[in-house]
DNA sequence: TTTCTCACA
DNA sequence: TGTGAGTA
């Protein structure tokens, strides 16, 4: 079963795939890899090469992104990901609570970061 | 051909 | 972010 964590994790994807199945520009990849949103390995001629893993928080990106959430919100949004990860692993928490706790924080952050004003998440690029 | 970095609009 | 230049 650990097997698939493994292979998941495997990075033998090149940008060109990742843009496809993502839906999202090689510029906005690279970018978010500068934010560390993401940290593909490098093979060959110095070649991002992603994971299924990669794909994945890609995608969850995007989908942050989509609702109206910035770069900042999104750094937030991981930095207490993994300071929660850390936290939960000796609490033996359910994902249930995990994701309720995620959830309540995402609720937090997108509600500050966007404007020092306007308390509700009104952070629309309508253009 | 594809991807990379860098730099400018 | 988009795009173009010059490489590898």
């Amino acid at each position: 079963m650990a097997e698939k964590e493994l292979q998941r994790s495997k990075s033998v994807l090149p940008i060109g795939t990742v843009m496809k199945l993502t839906d999202l520009t090689a510029r906005q990849i690279r970018y978010y890899e500068e934010q560390q949103l993401v940290i593909p390995q490098r093979t060959d001629g110095n070649r991002r090469m992603y994971s299924l893993n990669d794909i994945d928080k890609l995608l969850e990106i995007k989908d942050y992104l989509n609702e109206g959430i910035n770069m900042a919100g999104i750094k937030a949004i991981y930095a207490q990901q993994k300071k929660r990860a850390e936290d939960l692993q000796n609490e033996s928490l359910t994902d249930n609570d995990v994701r309720r706790i995620l959830h309540d924080e995402f609720l937090n952050i997108s509600g500050l970061e966007p404007n020092s004003g306007s308390p509700l998440h009104s952070q629309r690029p309508l253009k």
